[in-house]
Formats: C-alpha cells, sequence, structure tokens
DNA sequence: AATAATTTTTAGATAAGTCTAAAAATTATT
DNA sequence: AATAATTTTTAGACTTATCTAAAAATTATT
C-alpha cells in the first residue's frame, strides 16, 4: 500500500524531474513539498526500499518506471477532476487546484474510468495541461511560451505555465482565456513587454505575464 | 483543524447513537471502528478535549452540538457522493459505499454546495437513506420495515437496513429496487417467511431479507 | 454481599512522518 | 590545493494513531 504522503512526494519528484536531464535534489522536492531536507532524506530513502525512485546518497532521484507510473496516474487524476470542477460544479480555473489535490488521492479504478466517460475523454484540463489517457500516454501538443512568439504572430492561447489564483485573476480581468485569440504587435526594448491585440482592443503586458501563457502560432 | 481519523470515530459514534438514549461504549466503537478498546479510550480523550463528545470514565460517550454538526456534514456529504456515483457515473448501489468512504473526507464547501445543486438537490441516497440539507436538517419518512408489513398490505420499497453487497446484489437478482411496488400475500408462521407478490410474479422472501427492507404502506 | 465475568482504562511499545542541531559530503571560491 | 559555502545526511526527539498486557472499575451471577 501507499501512502496520501508517498503519493505526494512521487508527484513532486515527477513534476520536478520532468525537464532537466538531471536527478532530482533534497533540497528541490523540500522547496515543493514544504517540508525540511531531512524530512526528503528519510522518505527518499522508504521510495527507494519501495522501488518508486533510485537513489544513490548525496546523488537526488529519480522515479523508477513504477514510479513514474504512480506519477502520471496520479496528475491524470488530478486533472480530469480539474476539468469536471469547471465543467460540471461550476468552478473557474483559479479555485480548482486545492480541490483536486484533495480528490486526486482517491483510489478507485471504476471512479476515474467513468469520471472521464462521463467528462467525454478530455485531453486537457482547464489551464492547457494535458490528461495523461488510461495507458499514461501523454499527447504533448507544440505550444510556445507568448514571450516567444514573433511580432506579427497570430496566436490562440492554450495553456499557463503558472496557474496562481492571482495569476488566473489577470488573465480573467483582461478577458484572456483558453482559446482566446490575439496577435502579437509590438516588443518593447527597453523591459521587454509587449503590446497584444485581442479583437479590437490593444493591451500591454509584461514580460512576466507573456512568459507564463503559452500559445501556439496559427 | 480536524483529522480523518477523527472524522470516522465522529460518524461511527453518530451512527451507534442515532437510536438508544444510552452513551455510546468504548467496546461498540471498537468493534465499528475495527480497532482495539484502548485505542478508542485514547481518541475518545482526544475528542473530548477538543470539544467533539462528552465524556466520563467508564461511562461511555455522547456527542456535543459541535461533534454532531460535524457527523452530519460527512454523512451529508458521503450520501451526496452516492447519488452522484450511482446517477452520473452508472456505479450500482453495492459499489458506492467503498468509494463515498474516501470522498466524504474532502474538505471544500463550495464542492458540496455545487454538488448539491448539480445532482438537483436529492433528498434520499441510493439506499433510502435520507441526505441532511446545508443546515443539518434530516427530513424523516415514515416508513416500516416489510417485517412489520401486514398481510393484504399494498407497499413501496423505499430502503435498505442493510446496505452490504451481499444483500444488494440479491435484491437486483430478484428485480427490487426503490420504487418497486409489492404487495404481502402471505405470512408463513413457522419461519416468518413471507410470501409477496411484485407484478405478476411471486416471491417468498426470508424474515432475514423482510428484516432488512424498508417499505412505504401505500 | 461476595465472587466472577466483562468492560474500560492505563502503561509502555511501535511505526509513520516530521523537526532541530550537528556531522559529513559535495561544490564553489580563493 | 586549500578553504569556504552549500547541500545532504545522521542522530535524536516529538506527535499521531495504533497495539499488547496488565490493572482498575463496572456489571452480572451466585
Ligand atoms: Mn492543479
Ligand atoms: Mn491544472
Ligand atoms: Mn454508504
Ligand atoms: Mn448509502
Amino acid at each position: 500500500m501507499i501512502t496520501l504522503t508517498e503519493e505526494n512526494y512521487i508527484k513532486a519528484i515527477y513534476h520536478l524531474g520532468k525537464y532537466g536531464i538531471n536527478n532530482v535534489s533534497t533540497n528541490a522536492i523540500a522547496k515543493e513539498m514544504e517540508t525540511k531536507a531531512s524530512s526528503v532524506t528519510d522518505m527518499v530513502k522508504k521510495l527507494s526500499e519501495k522501488g518508486y525512485v533510485d537513489y544513490k546518497k548525496y546523488q537526488g532521484v529519480t522515479l523508477t518506471e513504477k514510479g513514474k507510473e504512480i506519477a502520471i496516474n496520479i496528475v491524470r487524476k488530478h486533472r480530469l477532476w480539474e476539468v469536471f470542477l469547471v465543467e460540471k460544479l461550476n468552478f473557474s480555473w483559479d479555485e480548482v487546484h486545492e480541490v483536486a489535490e484533495q480528490l486526486e488521492h482517491i483510489k478507485s479504478k471504476k471512479l476515474i474510468s467513468q469520471l472521464d466517460a462521463f467528462l467525454e475523454f478530455p485531453t486537457h484540463d482547464p489551464h492547457g495541461d494535458p490528461i495523461p489517457d488510461k495507458m499514461g500516454h501523454i499527447k504533448k501538443i507544440d505550444k510556445i511560451l507568448l514571450s516567444e512568439a514573433k511580432i506579427g504572430n497570430d496566436c490562440i492561447c492554450v495553456g499557463v505555465q503558472d496557474s496562481s489564483s492571482d495569476f488566473l485573476k489577470y488573465l480573467d480581468k483582461n478577458d484572456i482565456a483558453l482559446g482566446t485569440e490575439l496577435k502579437v504587435c509590438h516588443r518593447e526594448a527597453f523591459d521587454n513587454s509587449i503590446t497584444i491585440k485581442i479583437k479590437a482592443k490593444e493591451l500591454i503586458i509584461s514580460n512576466m505575464i507573456a512568459n507564463n501563457l503559452f500559445v501556439k502560432v496559427s
């Protein structure tokens, strides 16, 4: 049996290891889990004994196949529940994460496969993140950060990098949602802020905003 | 903050205390929670310190108003989730309890109020048990056990006493569901088995079955 | 009313997950 | 290459929830 705490560690290691080729460090896990490095060392030993991670002292960890499978399943559940909350229960996209953090630990294969069907097999969650299928396959779409788009590009919003409530509310306030079409008009050399046009309206957004919004160039 | 374990103890005490006027005994809780009496004593002390139960050594416990409120809220969540599983995710009534045992601990007021609305404010769960409303009010309906019905009574099934999988599957097999109409035809003096008529078909059921099926005489 | 049976509580131990403080190893800087 | 800074691990302690075994209180039986 896997505990809730173990699941959360495995998920954290998965998210931290997704990019870089390097092992995930103790401190990185500690930061992500909001706990102390010493606690992480203890847990990492346990996860290693249970075969969820490969671990060599002082060298950080990587998920084993078994560990990765568990992580992906948790991510799948998390994102399906987020879709449910938005599509069926009228949550807004900045309210779902906290609840999904709890729901992702519910153990029932039937529950998830039926939920998936009920939601008509969604491929992405409310933040544009892909939902792994039953087999754990994740479909990658070619998205870029808005900050990397070129002047003149016509784009469509497909996801967010940061999904903090503050950022999502900012987007709501400025009528930016997934599916919104926009054009990149101008980049200010000094601060890398960019001017975008949404429908008829022009809007200036900081580099930090552009760095957290994924778009597809059309 | 209230832990998952505390919630389960409070719920157990609620269910055990629902009938009798007496305090709930340590052993009764131990049996219900599948744990040892000594563990119960420890927990009961903690619940008492936190103000969820009234406890005097060797005298058992009763829920305080605060404790009852928590218990009823858990029951409300449990039963709403059961409705969701049956109505929306095509679970059968013998499959929902285990999953609802997990879902009942998810903490989010909005989740439950929205779920309630999404399900169109159901008043009873798939086993005929009443769902407390947002204020904790429980509507009692006047149901009797089928074993208490009189010969000649026309009845409608409104609930089950036991909701074990074995019992529910027996009912499924014999086309007895909530809402099913039946007539009590005959009671055998020797073993108290009774003959009932469902639509055109006659069926003999044991006293034990009749003792676990709630009906309303129409 | 005394004794026996049962229930409940206490005492002490264990496992999971966390913490602080100190030691050890690794990495960066001179 | 030596020293300094940082990261990671270890050692020991604490909390929650559990257990077994023994003691204490209650309840039932003679
Ligand atoms: Mn999320
Ligand atoms: Mn998401
Ligand atoms: Mn149930
Ligand atoms: Mn039920």
